[in-house]
DNA sequence: TCATGAATTTTGATGATTCAAAATAAATGA
DNA sequence: TCATTTATTTTGAATCATCAAAATTCATGA
Protein backbone atom coordinates (compact mmCIF):
# COMPACT_ATOMS: atom_id res chain seq x y z
CA UNK A 1 0.00 0.00 0.00
CA UNK A 2 0.78 3.86 -0.99
CA UNK A 3 0.82 6.33 1.77
CA UNK A 4 -1.78 8.19 2.57
CA UNK A 5 -2.20 12.13 1.81
CA UNK A 6 -2.19 12.41 5.59
CA UNK A 7 0.98 9.71 5.93
CA UNK A 8 2.71 11.48 3.36
CA UNK A 9 1.91 14.96 5.29
CA UNK A 10 3.45 12.98 8.26
CA UNK A 11 6.49 12.27 6.98
CA UNK A 12 7.14 15.55 5.30
CA UNK A 13 6.83 17.22 8.83
CA UNK A 14 9.41 14.92 10.42
CA UNK A 15 11.74 15.22 7.47
CA UNK A 16 11.13 19.12 7.84
CA UNK A 17 11.69 18.63 11.51
CA UNK A 18 14.79 16.86 11.78
CA UNK A 19 16.52 19.00 9.28
CA UNK A 20 16.74 21.41 12.11
CA UNK A 21 17.80 18.83 14.16
CA UNK A 22 21.19 17.26 15.50
CA UNK A 23 22.16 13.91 13.83
CA UNK A 24 20.41 10.82 16.07
CA UNK A 25 18.24 13.54 18.41
CA UNK A 26 14.52 12.07 18.28
CA UNK A 27 11.98 14.84 17.49
CA UNK A 28 9.33 14.67 20.33
CA UNK A 29 5.63 13.92 19.80
CA UNK A 30 4.84 17.05 21.06
CA UNK A 31 6.77 19.39 18.25
CA UNK A 32 5.35 17.12 15.46
CA UNK A 33 1.60 17.63 16.79
CA UNK A 34 2.13 21.11 17.18
CA UNK A 35 3.88 21.42 12.83
CA UNK A 36 0.57 19.62 12.09
CA UNK A 37 -1.39 21.09 14.07
CA UNK A 38 -3.34 18.06 15.36
CA UNK A 39 -3.62 16.80 19.25
CA UNK A 40 -0.80 15.04 20.94
CA UNK A 41 -2.03 12.06 21.45
CA UNK A 42 -3.55 11.65 17.44
CA UNK A 43 0.56 12.03 16.59
CA UNK A 44 1.69 9.22 18.73
CA UNK A 45 -1.75 6.70 17.54
CA UNK A 46 0.04 7.98 13.96
CA UNK A 47 3.92 7.09 14.96
CA UNK A 48 2.90 3.76 16.37
CA UNK A 49 1.62 2.73 12.94
CA UNK A 50 4.22 4.27 11.08
CA UNK A 51 6.58 2.64 13.19
CA UNK A 52 4.81 -0.94 12.10
CA UNK A 53 5.32 0.00 8.82
CA UNK A 54 9.02 0.18 9.39
CA UNK A 55 8.69 4.22 8.17
CA UNK A 56 9.95 5.46 11.30
CA UNK A 57 11.70 4.14 14.74
CA UNK A 58 9.37 5.41 17.70
CA UNK A 59 11.01 5.73 21.23
CA UNK A 60 7.57 6.22 23.61
CA UNK A 61 8.35 9.36 25.90
CA UNK A 62 11.09 9.50 23.62
CA UNK A 63 10.14 10.53 19.94
CA UNK A 64 10.67 10.09 16.39
CA UNK A 65 13.32 9.64 13.13
CA UNK A 66 12.27 8.21 9.92
CA UNK A 67 14.13 5.41 8.76
CA UNK A 68 16.10 5.01 5.58
CA UNK A 69 12.72 3.99 2.99
CA UNK A 70 10.64 6.55 5.69
CA UNK A 71 13.25 9.48 4.97
CA UNK A 72 13.50 8.48 1.17
CA UNK A 73 9.33 8.28 0.83
CA UNK A 74 9.39 12.36 2.74
CA UNK A 75 11.85 13.32 0.33
CA UNK A 76 10.11 11.92 -2.45
CA UNK A 77 6.97 14.41 -0.99
CA UNK A 78 9.27 17.32 -0.59
CA UNK A 79 10.88 17.49 -4.14
CA UNK A 80 7.17 17.48 -5.54
CA UNK A 81 6.11 20.16 -3.33
CA UNK A 82 9.21 22.42 -4.05
CA UNK A 83 9.05 21.28 -7.79
CA UNK A 84 5.26 22.21 -8.01
CA UNK A 85 6.23 25.54 -6.26
CA UNK A 86 8.87 26.62 -8.63
CA UNK A 87 6.45 25.33 -11.43
CA UNK A 88 3.61 27.93 -10.38
CA UNK A 89 6.02 30.77 -9.77
CA UNK A 90 7.93 30.17 -13.08
CA UNK A 91 4.97 28.76 -15.68
CA UNK A 92 2.34 29.77 -13.67
CA UNK A 93 3.23 33.40 -12.94
CA UNK A 94 2.05 33.27 -9.27
CA UNK A 95 3.23 34.88 -6.38
CA UNK A 96 6.14 33.41 -4.09
CA UNK A 97 3.91 34.21 -1.95
CA UNK A 98 0.44 32.45 -2.44
CA UNK A 99 1.90 29.10 -3.88
CA UNK A 100 3.03 27.34 -0.73
CA UNK A 101 -0.54 26.38 0.19
CA UNK A 102 -1.62 25.21 -3.53
CA UNK A 103 1.45 23.27 -3.84
CA UNK A 104 0.65 22.18 0.33
CA UNK A 105 -2.67 20.32 -1.73
CA UNK A 106 -0.94 19.19 -5.34
CA UNK A 107 1.76 17.26 -3.58
CA UNK A 108 -0.10 14.61 -3.01
CA UNK A 109 -2.15 14.54 -6.63
CA UNK A 110 0.47 14.96 -8.91
CA UNK A 111 1.86 11.87 -10.77
CA UNK A 112 5.54 10.79 -10.87
CA UNK A 113 5.19 11.23 -15.07
CA UNK A 114 3.82 14.68 -14.61
CA UNK A 115 6.29 15.78 -11.67
CA UNK A 116 8.82 14.82 -14.05
CA UNK A 117 7.50 16.68 -17.17
CA UNK A 118 7.58 19.37 -14.73
CA UNK A 119 11.68 19.06 -14.07
CA UNK A 120 12.21 18.58 -17.30
CA UNK A 121 10.47 22.18 -18.19
CA UNK A 122 12.42 23.83 -15.60
CA UNK A 123 15.52 22.58 -16.50
CA UNK A 124 15.96 20.16 -13.31
CA UNK A 125 16.08 23.28 -10.67
CA UNK A 126 17.99 23.03 -7.71
CA UNK A 127 16.43 25.28 -5.52
CA UNK A 128 12.37 26.19 -5.29
CA UNK A 129 11.51 30.20 -5.20
CA UNK A 130 12.59 30.25 -1.30
CA UNK A 131 15.65 29.02 -1.71
CA UNK A 132 14.65 25.61 -0.67
CA UNK A 133 16.80 22.66 -1.99
CA UNK A 134 14.82 20.17 -4.32
CA UNK A 135 15.71 16.62 -3.73
CA UNK A 136 16.25 14.43 -6.13
CA UNK A 137 14.28 11.79 -7.90
CA UNK A 138 16.32 8.76 -5.43
CA UNK A 139 15.74 11.45 -2.48
CA UNK A 140 17.47 13.69 -0.10
CA UNK A 141 20.54 15.88 -1.02
CA UNK A 142 23.13 17.12 1.57
CA UNK A 143 22.22 20.32 2.43
CA UNK A 144 24.59 23.16 2.65
CA UNK A 145 25.03 25.27 5.63
CA UNK A 146 24.42 28.98 5.26
CA UNK A 147 24.78 31.95 7.94
CA UNK A 148 21.82 34.35 8.43
CA UNK A 149 21.56 37.48 8.88
CA UNK A 150 22.39 37.14 12.28
CA UNK A 151 25.58 35.48 11.92
CA UNK A 152 26.62 36.82 9.17
CA UNK A 153 29.96 39.20 8.79
CA UNK A 154 28.90 43.08 9.19
CA UNK A 155 29.34 45.46 6.52
CA UNK A 156 30.12 42.60 4.03
CA UNK A 157 28.27 41.98 0.87
CA UNK A 158 26.40 39.00 1.13
CA UNK A 159 23.66 37.25 -0.95
CA UNK A 160 20.43 36.39 0.09
CA UNK A 161 19.75 32.22 -0.67
CA UNK A 162 17.51 31.62 1.14
CA UNK A 163 14.15 32.44 3.07
CA UNK A 164 13.28 29.74 5.55
CA UNK A 165 9.12 30.78 6.17
CA UNK A 166 6.51 30.07 3.92
CA UNK A 167 4.06 32.66 5.57
CA UNK A 168 2.77 34.59 3.04
CA UNK A 169 2.93 38.12 4.97
CA UNK A 170 6.37 37.56 5.51
CA UNK A 171 7.01 36.58 1.86
CA UNK A 172 5.49 39.31 1.06
CA UNK A 173 7.53 41.71 3.25
CA UNK A 174 10.60 40.47 1.87
CA UNK A 175 9.75 40.83 -1.74
CA UNK A 176 7.86 44.42 -0.98
CA UNK A 177 11.46 45.29 0.47
CA UNK A 178 13.00 43.37 -2.47
CA UNK A 179 15.00 40.84 -0.27
CA UNK A 180 14.02 37.96 -2.52
CA UNK A 181 16.94 35.09 -3.01
CA UNK A 182 19.35 36.41 -5.64
CA UNK A 183 19.51 39.75 -4.32
CA UNK A 184 23.02 40.91 -2.80
CA UNK A 185 22.58 43.12 0.52
CA UNK A 186 25.30 44.06 3.54
CA UNK A 187 24.68 44.10 7.22
CA UNK A 188 25.23 47.13 8.39
CA UNK A 189 24.51 46.89 12.46
CA UNK A 190 22.90 45.10 14.49
CA UNK A 191 21.37 46.77 17.48
CA UNK A 192 20.64 43.45 20.35
CA UNK A 193 18.57 46.36 22.56
CA UNK A 194 16.31 47.42 19.40
CA UNK A 195 16.03 43.52 18.49
CA UNK A 196 16.82 44.66 15.18
CA UNK A 197 19.42 44.56 12.04
CA UNK A 198 20.03 47.31 9.58
CA UNK A 199 20.32 46.22 6.67
CA UNK A 200 21.75 48.13 3.80
CA UNK A 201 20.63 47.20 -0.23
CA UNK A 202 22.21 49.53 -2.65
CA UNK A 203 21.63 52.86 -1.78
CA UNK A 204 18.68 51.76 1.03
CA UNK A 205 18.23 51.22 4.39
CA UNK A 206 16.02 48.40 5.57
CA UNK A 207 15.39 47.79 9.55
CA UNK A 208 13.93 44.44 10.30
CA UNK A 209 13.69 42.58 13.25
CA UNK A 210 16.12 39.43 14.89
CA UNK A 211 13.38 37.11 14.71
CA UNK A 212 12.88 37.88 10.72
CA UNK A 213 16.52 38.21 10.12
CA UNK A 214 17.22 34.77 10.77
CA UNK A 215 14.94 33.66 8.74
CA UNK A 216 16.68 35.05 6.00
CA UNK A 217 20.28 32.89 4.69
CA UNK A 218 23.13 34.31 2.95
CA UNK A 219 26.56 33.36 1.32
CA UNK A 220 29.44 35.77 1.78
CA UNK A 221 30.37 36.10 -2.24
CA UNK B 1 -15.51 23.09 4.75
CA UNK B 2 -18.13 20.77 2.35
CA UNK B 3 -17.56 18.84 -0.51
CA UNK B 4 -15.05 16.54 -0.12
CA UNK B 5 -13.20 14.73 -2.25
CA UNK B 6 -15.50 11.91 -2.11
CA UNK B 7 -18.45 14.06 -2.41
CA UNK B 8 -16.91 15.65 -5.25
CA UNK B 9 -16.72 12.60 -7.33
CA UNK B 10 -20.18 11.27 -7.14
CA UNK B 11 -21.75 14.46 -7.86
CA UNK B 12 -19.57 14.85 -11.26
CA UNK B 13 -20.45 11.27 -11.67
CA UNK B 14 -24.41 12.12 -11.45
CA UNK B 15 -24.03 14.57 -13.34
CA UNK B 16 -22.46 13.10 -16.02
CA UNK B 17 -24.74 10.15 -16.07
CA UNK B 18 -28.00 12.65 -15.81
CA UNK B 19 -26.01 14.19 -19.57
CA UNK B 20 -27.28 10.98 -20.76
CA UNK B 21 -30.64 11.14 -19.14
CA UNK B 22 -33.71 12.43 -20.29
CA UNK B 23 -34.79 15.39 -18.37
CA UNK B 24 -36.56 14.60 -15.48
CA UNK B 25 -35.75 10.68 -15.68
CA UNK B 26 -34.23 9.80 -12.48
CA UNK B 27 -30.63 7.54 -12.23
CA UNK B 28 -30.87 4.72 -10.69
CA UNK B 29 -28.60 3.30 -8.15
CA UNK B 30 -26.99 0.52 -9.52
CA UNK B 31 -25.74 2.65 -12.66
CA UNK B 32 -24.61 5.18 -9.95
CA UNK B 33 -22.56 2.49 -7.94
CA UNK B 34 -21.19 0.99 -11.06
CA UNK B 35 -20.35 4.19 -12.52
CA UNK B 36 -18.10 5.03 -9.15
CA UNK B 37 -16.98 1.32 -8.55
CA UNK B 38 -18.73 0.99 -5.34
CA UNK B 39 -21.12 -1.23 -3.84
CA UNK B 40 -24.90 -0.28 -4.29
CA UNK B 41 -25.50 0.21 -0.80
CA UNK B 42 -22.93 2.60 -0.75
CA UNK B 43 -24.03 4.73 -3.28
CA UNK B 44 -27.76 4.78 -1.76
CA UNK B 45 -25.94 5.79 1.83
CA UNK B 46 -24.20 8.30 -0.06
CA UNK B 47 -26.88 9.58 -1.34
CA UNK B 48 -28.98 9.83 1.54
CA UNK B 49 -26.23 12.34 3.00
CA UNK B 50 -26.56 14.05 -0.07
CA UNK B 51 -29.53 14.43 -0.16
CA UNK B 52 -29.97 15.74 3.70
CA UNK B 53 -27.75 18.43 2.68
CA UNK B 54 -29.46 19.65 -0.20
CA UNK B 55 -27.46 18.51 -2.94
CA UNK B 56 -29.57 15.62 -4.72
CA UNK B 57 -33.29 14.87 -4.76
CA UNK B 58 -33.16 11.24 -3.80
CA UNK B 59 -36.27 8.79 -4.29
CA UNK B 60 -36.23 5.45 -2.74
CA UNK B 61 -35.91 2.57 -5.11
CA UNK B 62 -36.33 4.79 -7.90
CA UNK B 63 -33.24 7.11 -7.77
CA UNK B 64 -31.40 10.36 -7.82
CA UNK B 65 -31.32 13.59 -9.66
CA UNK B 66 -29.32 16.45 -8.96
CA UNK B 67 -30.57 20.08 -7.06
CA UNK B 68 -29.55 23.25 -8.27
CA UNK B 69 -27.09 23.69 -6.09
CA UNK B 70 -25.77 19.53 -6.73
CA UNK B 71 -25.70 20.65 -10.64
CA UNK B 72 -23.54 23.86 -9.81
CA UNK B 73 -20.84 22.38 -7.62
CA UNK B 74 -20.65 18.68 -10.22
CA UNK B 75 -20.61 21.59 -13.13
CA UNK B 76 -17.58 23.40 -11.03
CA UNK B 77 -15.63 20.16 -10.80
CA UNK B 78 -16.56 19.20 -14.42
CA UNK B 79 -15.21 22.57 -15.47
CA UNK B 80 -11.67 22.01 -13.52
CA UNK B 81 -11.56 18.38 -14.60
CA UNK B 82 -11.69 19.63 -18.26
CA UNK B 83 -9.52 22.85 -17.93
CA UNK B 84 -6.84 20.57 -16.15
CA UNK B 85 -7.05 17.93 -19.07
CA UNK B 86 -6.69 20.65 -21.75
CA UNK B 87 -3.51 22.79 -19.79
CA UNK B 88 -1.99 19.27 -19.74
CA UNK B 89 -1.88 18.51 -23.63
CA UNK B 90 -1.74 22.09 -24.53
CA UNK B 91 1.14 23.60 -22.16
CA UNK B 92 2.45 20.64 -20.57
CA UNK B 93 2.78 18.29 -23.90
CA UNK B 94 1.26 15.64 -22.16
CA UNK B 95 -0.98 12.99 -24.65
CA UNK B 96 -4.76 12.95 -24.75
CA UNK B 97 -4.64 9.59 -23.89
CA UNK B 98 -3.39 10.10 -20.21
CA UNK B 99 -4.41 13.12 -19.44
CA UNK B 100 -8.14 11.46 -17.78
CA UNK B 101 -6.19 9.62 -14.71
CA UNK B 102 -4.03 12.55 -14.13
CA UNK B 103 -7.30 15.03 -14.24
CA UNK B 104 -9.40 12.78 -11.90
CA UNK B 105 -6.60 13.60 -9.01
CA UNK B 106 -5.82 17.24 -9.73
CA UNK B 107 -9.39 18.28 -9.76
CA UNK B 108 -10.02 17.97 -6.65
CA UNK B 109 -6.62 19.68 -5.64
CA UNK B 110 -6.10 22.91 -7.61
CA UNK B 111 -7.35 26.15 -6.06
CA UNK B 112 -10.23 28.61 -7.54
CA UNK B 113 -7.13 30.98 -8.12
CA UNK B 114 -4.85 28.53 -10.18
CA UNK B 115 -8.29 27.27 -12.44
CA UNK B 116 -8.63 31.00 -13.35
CA UNK B 117 -5.04 31.10 -14.03
CA UNK B 118 -5.08 27.90 -16.56
CA UNK B 119 -8.58 29.22 -18.13
CA UNK B 120 -6.38 33.08 -19.08
CA UNK B 121 -3.70 30.67 -19.90
CA UNK B 122 -5.58 28.72 -22.37
CA UNK B 123 -7.58 31.49 -24.15
CA UNK B 124 -11.11 30.33 -22.01
CA UNK B 125 -11.40 26.93 -23.91
CA UNK B 126 -14.92 26.15 -24.80
CA UNK B 127 -13.91 22.35 -25.49
CA UNK B 128 -11.14 20.20 -24.07
CA UNK B 129 -8.79 17.17 -25.76
CA UNK B 130 -11.85 15.02 -25.93
CA UNK B 131 -14.38 17.60 -27.50
CA UNK B 132 -15.67 17.52 -24.17
CA UNK B 133 -17.32 21.19 -23.56
CA UNK B 134 -16.01 22.73 -20.57
CA UNK B 135 -18.57 24.38 -18.21
CA UNK B 136 -18.21 28.09 -17.46
CA UNK B 137 -17.37 29.61 -13.75
CA UNK B 138 -21.00 29.79 -13.05
CA UNK B 139 -22.09 26.35 -13.92
CA UNK B 140 -23.10 24.08 -16.80
CA UNK B 141 -23.57 25.34 -20.57
CA UNK B 142 -26.37 24.09 -23.06
CA UNK B 143 -25.19 20.92 -24.56
CA UNK B 144 -25.00 20.88 -28.35
CA UNK B 145 -26.45 17.65 -29.55
CA UNK B 146 -24.07 15.97 -32.39
CA UNK B 147 -24.95 13.19 -34.41
CA UNK B 148 -22.30 9.99 -34.57
CA UNK B 149 -20.86 8.13 -37.04
CA UNK B 150 -24.09 5.73 -36.59
CA UNK B 151 -27.00 8.56 -37.04
CA UNK B 152 -24.83 10.88 -39.40
CA UNK B 153 -25.56 10.77 -43.38
CA UNK B 154 -23.41 9.05 -45.68
CA UNK B 155 -21.18 9.90 -48.09
CA UNK B 156 -20.89 13.61 -46.54
CA UNK B 157 -18.09 15.26 -45.18
CA UNK B 158 -18.51 15.31 -41.55
CA UNK B 159 -15.88 16.73 -39.11
CA UNK B 160 -14.92 14.83 -35.70
CA UNK B 161 -16.34 16.89 -32.70
CA UNK B 162 -15.86 15.00 -29.55
CA UNK B 163 -14.41 11.79 -28.28
CA UNK B 164 -17.15 10.46 -25.36
CA UNK B 165 -14.72 7.88 -23.92
CA UNK B 166 -12.05 8.33 -21.61
CA UNK B 167 -9.99 5.02 -22.06
CA UNK B 168 -6.04 5.51 -23.09
CA UNK B 169 -6.12 2.70 -25.46
CA UNK B 170 -9.13 3.68 -27.15
CA UNK B 171 -7.85 6.93 -27.50
CA UNK B 172 -4.40 5.73 -28.40
CA UNK B 173 -6.70 4.01 -31.42
CA UNK B 174 -8.19 7.57 -32.47
CA UNK B 175 -5.14 9.10 -32.69
CA UNK B 176 -3.04 6.34 -34.08
CA UNK B 177 -5.93 6.86 -36.87
CA UNK B 178 -6.00 10.28 -37.48
CA UNK B 179 -9.32 10.42 -36.03
CA UNK B 180 -8.93 13.16 -33.14
CA UNK B 181 -11.72 16.22 -32.97
CA UNK B 182 -11.32 18.81 -35.94
CA UNK B 183 -10.40 15.70 -38.45
CA UNK B 184 -12.85 16.02 -41.54
CA UNK B 185 -14.13 12.23 -42.46
CA UNK B 186 -16.80 10.78 -44.36
CA UNK B 187 -18.57 7.59 -43.70
CA UNK B 188 -18.35 5.58 -46.93
CA UNK B 189 -20.60 2.47 -45.44
CA UNK B 190 -22.18 0.68 -42.55
CA UNK B 191 -22.32 -2.81 -42.46
CA UNK B 192 -24.96 -4.16 -40.10
CA UNK B 193 -23.85 -7.97 -39.90
CA UNK B 194 -20.21 -7.18 -39.71
CA UNK B 195 -20.94 -4.50 -36.97
CA UNK B 196 -18.31 -2.20 -38.94
CA UNK B 197 -18.41 1.25 -39.75
CA UNK B 198 -16.01 2.14 -42.56
CA UNK B 199 -14.77 5.95 -43.02
CA UNK B 200 -12.79 7.76 -45.43
CA UNK B 201 -10.08 9.73 -44.51
CA UNK B 202 -8.65 11.39 -47.28
CA UNK B 203 -7.80 8.95 -49.61
CA UNK B 204 -7.32 6.47 -46.37
CA UNK B 205 -10.26 3.77 -45.43
CA UNK B 206 -10.51 3.06 -41.87
CA UNK B 207 -12.71 0.14 -40.47
CA UNK B 208 -14.40 0.93 -36.92
CA UNK B 209 -16.68 -1.19 -35.00
CA UNK B 210 -20.26 0.12 -34.50
CA UNK B 211 -19.78 0.25 -30.64
CA UNK B 212 -16.49 2.35 -30.93
CA UNK B 213 -18.30 4.06 -33.79
CA UNK B 214 -21.27 5.69 -31.79
CA UNK B 215 -18.64 7.35 -29.64
CA UNK B 216 -16.96 9.45 -32.47
CA UNK B 217 -18.92 12.64 -32.37
CA UNK B 218 -19.57 14.39 -35.65
CA UNK B 219 -20.88 17.95 -37.54
CA UNK B 220 -22.04 18.15 -40.59
CA UNK B 221 -20.23 20.57 -42.71
C1' DT C 1 14.32 11.46 47.61
C1' DC C 2 10.04 12.96 46.27
C1' DA C 3 6.30 16.15 45.15
C1' DT C 4 5.06 18.77 41.10
C1' DG C 5 4.36 19.95 36.59
C1' DA C 6 5.05 18.99 31.86
C1' DA C 7 4.94 15.80 28.20
C1' DT C 8 3.19 11.71 26.48
C1' DT C 9 0.24 7.76 26.09
C1' DT C 10 -4.12 5.53 26.71
C1' DT C 11 -8.96 5.34 26.49
C1' DG C 12 -13.34 5.90 24.64
C1' DA C 13 -15.65 8.10 21.26
C1' DT C 14 -17.01 10.29 16.66
C1' DG C 15 -17.49 11.05 11.56
C1' DA C 16 -16.58 9.64 6.94
C1' DT C 17 -16.43 6.02 3.76
C1' DT C 18 -16.60 1.60 2.60
C1' DC C 19 -18.07 -3.61 2.22
C1' DA C 20 -20.69 -8.15 2.42
C1' DA C 21 -24.62 -10.22 3.19
C1' DA C 22 -29.41 -10.28 4.69
C1' DA C 23 -33.92 -8.22 4.10
C1' DT C 24 -37.14 -6.03 1.34
C1' DA C 25 -39.38 -3.83 -2.51
C1' DA C 26 -40.32 -3.58 -7.40
C1' DA C 27 -40.70 -5.50 -11.88
C1' DT C 28 -41.64 -9.39 -14.81
C1' DG C 29 -43.96 -12.91 -17.08
C1' DA C 30 -46.61 -16.91 -17.09
C1' DT D 1 -52.57 -12.98 -9.83
C1' DC D 2 -48.46 -14.64 -7.80
C1' DA D 3 -44.02 -16.79 -7.92
C1' DT D 4 -39.61 -15.60 -9.52
C1' DT D 5 -35.97 -12.55 -10.67
C1' DT D 6 -33.73 -8.24 -10.16
C1' DA D 7 -32.74 -3.98 -7.91
C1' DT D 8 -32.39 -1.54 -3.85
C1' DT D 9 -32.10 -0.83 1.02
C1' DT D 10 -30.77 -2.19 5.57
C1' DT D 11 -27.73 -4.07 8.81
C1' DG D 12 -23.58 -4.91 11.06
C1' DA D 13 -18.96 -4.30 10.75
C1' DA D 14 -14.37 -2.51 9.33
C1' DT D 15 -10.75 1.14 8.45
C1' DC D 16 -8.78 5.66 8.86
C1' DA D 17 -8.07 9.86 11.03
C1' DT D 18 -9.25 12.49 14.48
C1' DC D 19 -10.45 14.57 19.42
C1' DA D 20 -11.01 15.32 24.55
C1' DA D 21 -10.03 13.88 28.74
C1' DA D 22 -8.02 10.59 31.93
C1' DA D 23 -3.96 8.02 33.19
C1' DT D 24 0.78 7.51 33.12
C1' DT D 25 5.62 8.50 32.80
C1' DC D 26 9.46 11.61 32.95
C1' DA D 27 12.24 15.37 34.39
C1' DT D 28 13.11 18.79 37.85
C1' DG D 29 14.30 21.23 41.71
C1' DA D 30 13.82 21.62 46.57
MN1 LIG E 1 0.31 18.44 2.08
MN1 LIG F 1 9.23 26.54 -0.60
MN1 LIG G 1 -11.90 12.65 -9.19
MN1 LIG H 1 -12.06 14.93 -21.30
Amino acid sequence: MFPSRTVENYLKAILQAEIALPPEQLLPMGQLAAALGVAPGTATTMMKALAEAGLVRYEPYAGVRLTAPGEKLAALVLRRHRLIEQFLVQVMGMSWAEVHDEAEQLEHAVSERLIERIDDMLGRPQVDPHGDPIPGPEGMVAQREYANLLSCPLKTPVVVVRVTDQGPDFLRFIEDNELKPGRSIEVEHRDAAADAVIVRRDAHRVTIGMRAASKLLVEVV
